[in-house]
DNA sequence: TATGAATGAGCCTTCATTCAT
DNA sequence: TATGAATGAAGGCTCATTCAT
């Protein structure tokens, strides 16, 4: 048998290679980021874990900055794929609206790390999520879906007048992203379990209980 | 004029320098903290802001840990104070629970320097934390509180029954905390000013509604 | 239309390419090396700012020291090839003299390069001219221009007795060479202009003098 | 016998060591520097031929450039000292000048690293000897003595009219750098001996003569 | 001949911490 | 108690060069 590669392939195959490698450096440097920040995690650290060298860290994103840039930019990518993912067009407002926090809920609590790239950033003022190419468009989605169900909440008389997507997308975020971020120092002062799957759907009926009660009329 | 200057007195004025030296390092070290992480804060930036030196901060609190260890306890100490504060004997349970929230709500506004803290704190997953003396007392007052709100509420009619203090201070504490920790990526993406008085006014009365919403029968 | 290349029509065509990339190169290469030394540039910057490729300069020139030592050879092959130009046998001795001087002092202010790179070779103690093919035979045209105007000016009796005619170069040399690689430190020193035309042509004037006034009996 | 020390003293002690430290590192410094320039200088390398550590000089410089400036400063300062230590006032014009085209000379030969540490500083376009304090007061001593020269040559009648002092340090300097700037290259393409004692008393008696021959009348 | 990816050695710099006085 | 000097370990980053295709 004779195995014939055309330059084209062969060009595909290198450039796959170079992809994964830069998907297995990002899969590492997401993890330490999002472990022990930017100025905590170490580039030797990320290097160690990665299939190839430190050099090549350097020579695919240009410095530890610009790779937490990518890590960043990668979480905001995935989460905005998983929001505009779920069909809710046949269901009735207070149930859409309850599969929308669920689902929220369970993404922050499916993904730590980005919860806490997300206090990271915050801890550096925001300052590299203004590079992020196409943040902003982010809300449009969110804010489609919200606006929507709660269109339908009202029309069907459930839901109260006045409510604006924007803060109630920030309600439903907060009530999420806490129970994630805070998990550590909540639960060492009140001595509180928040991480066993009985408590963490213990928490996400709650969680949904107060988004609905405050948009019931 | 002669001043003269007993031992005694000399010992407690260097006893007052060596707090007001303490103090100020902390003060520093609390802006340091709250604005870097424990990583990335530096001695030496925390040392030349100091009114003191470098050596101090190693005498005083030993290493960068315990340093960080210290402003930490302070500011866990600093809101327990805010909180027990609060005289609610005379108000009903709605009113009650108005103020609650409305006074968590504008601690978290007021020192965003806290919340920061706490962000790093579970950034480092409550590493040092655990350290900080009678951190666990903290939620007697809390739940004392919030107890005797809900079940005066119960009484009077107005809170359905099955509340839980911790539950609801976990509410009101995403609802306020959220607003402060994620400020930048949050207004960076939804273009939503989430500083300026009104808006922050405004925010306030929402969570209030909402957290009055989840405990209305 | 069906256009036929014939295999000797490729060679010398893929070889002319090749010479064009290889002048390509050495042309980048020496303005970076003139300007930041040999252990200043970089070879990716120059590859970058070349039409070709980083692998080219190596398939050509073999290494970064290979690289530099091509632009120097080709430098010195280049003001030999200027000084040889000139058709002195018709002049007066003074007259050969000053143009002598006139056309050295001129290439050295029209090729600053030239001079950076010769400080640069300098700075590494000569160690790549030794390399530099036939760099020997430069004095001879050298001397003998020189030798001749010298014989001349003495037997005209203008010139007095004993002049050297690497001496002499080496004088005109010096105050040619200085203009332009000093330029930056005098300057400065001394706040004097010493690249306006004018600033140039009045030093020009005076360096003749100087010559000739050494020279003149 | 005991030996008291007041705390001036050790402070003055320690303030000696800290000088010693630095005037170590530079000595160091300024070889290497002057041997493979800014960029070729290795840190690494001037730590380890100092008696103290790598971090002294980030500690002492802040940096490598701030190492090199240093060295600058300094090397410009010594140069400085020299010329202004001639006393010149009981001799003729003639004389006067030969002494001071000899000192010029004498001391570039004697200090190789101060040009070369000029040469690197030209190929970096002057970048660094504008942060220099100072640096164009040097210019008052030559151009004060040189003038004085000049004047006095032009009242006893032996030197001609119109006579720049500038003018005339840019010829000497210019005879006087040359010699040990470029020795590499001149004298293997020349295959001229410049180094051996008898060479340069021999070309510093010819660039005297040059100079002398430009100012005659 | 041409190109993007990869590499290892080494370079400049920083940091928390300690010492001498 | 206070201060400037000192330190070692390690951190981020760069460079000339080579490999695979």
């Amino acid at each position: 048998m004779t195995i014939v590669t055309t330059a084209q392939e062969q060009r595909s195959t290198r450039a796959a290679d170079s992809e994964a490698t830069k998907a297995n450096i990002l899969d590492v440097a997401r993890q330490e980021f999002a472990d022990k920040g930017l100025s905590g995690a170490r580039i030797d650290e990320i290097a160690e874990r990665t299939n190839t060298s430190k050099r090549m860290i350097y020579y695919h994103f240009g410095s530890k900055e610009g790779l937490y840039r990518a890590v960043l930019e990668q979480a905001y990518t995935r989460i905005r794929e998983t929001e505009t993912a779920m069909p809710i067009e046949t269901m009735g407002a207070e149930e859409a609206l309850r599969a929308n926090v669920q689902l929220t809920f369970d993404y922050h609590h499916q993904h730590p790390e980005f919860v806490r790239l997300v206090m990271n950033e915050n801890i550096h003022h925001g300052a590299f999520i203004k590079d992020v190419a196409g943040i902003e468009q982010r809300n449009e989605s969110v804010i489609r879906v919200l606006g929507d169900i709660i269109a339908r909440g009202v029309a069907e008389g459930v839901f109260r007048d006045g409510l604006d997507p924007i803060d109630l997308h920030m309600t439903i975020s907060a009530l999420c992203f806490y129970n994630v971020s805070n998990r550590y120092t909540f639960s060492e002062i009140f001595r509180r379990d928040m991480t066993s799957p009985k408590a963490v759907a213990r928490r996400r009926d709650q969680v949904v209980e107060v988004v609905l009660a405050a948009c019931r009329r």
